[in-house]
DNA sequence: ATTCTGCTGCACAGATTGCCCAATGAATAC
DNA sequence: GTATTCATTGGGCAATCTGTGCAGCAGAAT
């Protein structure tokens, strides 16, 4: 489970230059083909590189905003209300978080005016109480796993 | 920007299957090799497409825990606590949202005890007023594309 | 009518992949 | 101390895929 500093590496290295094939990574590392080859193959199977799928920007989709609501739930609905939300194409990522049942989700929409509706969509189902949204004004960090995947490998075999 | 049906289902089938190739994905879809390249070239660079970059799962990692914290900044020190924000490897994620200048984060961490540790890391700097945080319990529906690329892809070209 | 754009089908050389092997080195177990 | 296990190395092989170019065609736009 834990990654060394070679695994690290490989992953850092992918990250940055997705199209690298296995051959160039061993080149680049300075370790042979199929050391590169038998890591990855373990990382994936341990679970740590969950796949390769395409990274889609909403944004240039058509759908430039995204908001975060926070839903409170009526007790013991919370499978439906879920069940409900995995309709909402609009609904990116459900979290259930601590607090009194409540959820946290990601919506993105295609206006300002449009989020009305996606919002509408969302809590418009009875399990939900309320719910609260906080509109992104920017994305200052985007998503990235670089950092840690740097500190796990120094973690794990110090330098 | 808009996407249509072929290129909505090269998206999905590309999601659901990363290692497949240009040519299966051509003999798949029906069309010709040059057309599912032409495709993917354009989606890459209108930016719909952002990479292929691996998907690290940070449980995987050794950090289980997934929190968000929402934090609410002196006036003026927005790009002070994004750079200091920016140091915190298990910072996965940062945005900026409406109401008062306040900032959304995804956190994770070993365990819920050296969540503290990371949360006193991101909050133990002079801009941040105060921090509110939110534990996942439970990752309902991980971040997620298909259903609104299809949406997207049907929009523009109903069935 | 004409031009443009996107798709098709084909071809080619070059590179890469998946897979196999034997040998080496290091760490662990007996 | 010696044996065993495991990861890595360096090599090779056949099969496949990629990048690229080309000509023909159809539909849309001018």
């Amino acid at each position: 489970m834990a990654i060394d500093r070679l695994d690290g590496r490989i992953i850092v290295l992918l990250a940055r230059e997705p199209r690298i094939g296995v051959l160039e990574m061993s080149r680049r590392l300075g370790v042979a083909r199929g050391t590169v080859q038998a890591r990855l193959d373990r990382l994936q199977s341990n679970g740590v590189i969950r796949g390769f799928g395409p990274q889609v920007d909403p944004a240039a989709l058509g759908y430039p905003v995204t908001a975060f609501a926070t839903l409170q739930i009526r007790q013991g609905q919370g499978a439906d209300v879920r069940a409900h939300l995995a309709t909402v194409p609009e609904m990116l990522e459900l979290h259930t978080t601590t607090g009194g049942g409540d959820m946290l989700c990601r919506l993105v929409a295609r206006s300002n005016a449009d989020l009305q509706r996606v919002i509408d969509l969302v809590v418009g189902f009875d399990g939900i109480v309320r719910a609260s949204t906080a509109i992104v004004m920017e994305n200052a960090v985007p998503l990235r796993i670089i950092p840690l995947v740097e500190q796990a490998a120094e973690d794990r075999d110090p330098a």
